[in-house]
DNA sequence: GAATGAAAGGTCAAAGAAAGTCAAACTTTT
DNA sequence: AAAAGTTTGACTTTCTTTGACCTTTCATTC
């Protein structure tokens, strides 16, 4: 039947708890208690609902007065983003990305320096040697990066 | 509006204490009391928010008289960027990255856009994956920061 | 001047509090 | 009947809170 199923409830729920606001932050275990449904459904109305392609991102902390935060992100831009989103489906190579880039900067959506900065954060350089190694990759993107800070002012 | 937990408040106290100061001198004790928690909860907070990436400094005296002071460091930026760079010599894990772009940040390095760009581009979602695929990592690192740029203007 | 006791602050590990993951079981749609 | 979508729960990970015990420093007292 074409009844709505629980999910869907809950998907309203946040939904129109967003209302007007950009974002709203919420408590799983309470948001479950009160569906008197398990916590993890939280997670599945998340990951099947609220998704960036639907123009939301979450955000969570565990632990000690941990959340989740539901953003809204759209925007005026919004065809172009999405489209460039979708492209990142696919594998990159530098020439592409660095086109990418520039039609953020062309469009206004990144000043020149932030697109010097992305421009270096996915260098070959910066993306080099990695055999799944999340760390040492992260450090040489972070350096090209200051490289790039370097440049700045003299 | 993220600080729902007992630390957050602390740490929030402790900065907006530190104000325009740089430095501020308390008692673990009485802080402890004024924030109805246990003592070695100050040393917790002063552990994972006040440490020396993000720019602090904490010493202490024990004893009849005793004290904690909470220093903020200050640090040309050309040193600044100079450790920063030697730091990216080893794995970086996304925290200790974090840390780094909120110093570039809090020393107007870069802006608060360009820090969330970074952090988008560094994010464990940005390098989650790969096994020495540079292109399909480049792409995941691009969805990270479009996904950042789409929460501008709303 | 050494011994002592109180007054700080420090450490560390266990317990607690969230949220995340994943796959199995179930339901609905095609 | 197969595929797709949903629900559930056991298990994991992350972050916070708490408390018992430790160390350092200072002020007395002998």
């Amino acid at each position: 039947m074409n009844g709505r199923s629980i999910s869907d409830i809950i998907e309203e729920f946040i939904m129109s708890s967003l209302d007007d606001d950009d974002f709203i932050e919420l408590s799983r275990n309470d948001l479950a208690k009160f569906f008197s449904c398990v916590p993890s459904q939280i997670n599945y109305v998340l990951n099947t609902r609220f998704t960036v392609n639907r123009g939301f991102v979450v955000e969570s902390q565990r632990g000690g007065g941990g959340y989740i935060k539901v953003v809204r992100v759209q925007d005026n831009n919004s065809n172009f983003l999405n489209n460039a989103l979708n492209l990142c489906n696919q594998p990159i190579n530098f020439v592409q990305a660095s086109q990418i880039i520039q039609n953020l900067e062309d469009k206004e959506i990144v000043t020149e320096d932030e697109s010097k900065l992305l421009r270096s954060a996915v260098s070959t350089k910066a993306l080099n040697n990695p055999i799944n190694m999340e760390n040492a990759l992260r450090a040489n993107i972070l350096k090209q990066v200051i490289i790039e800070l370097m440049k700045r002012n003299k």
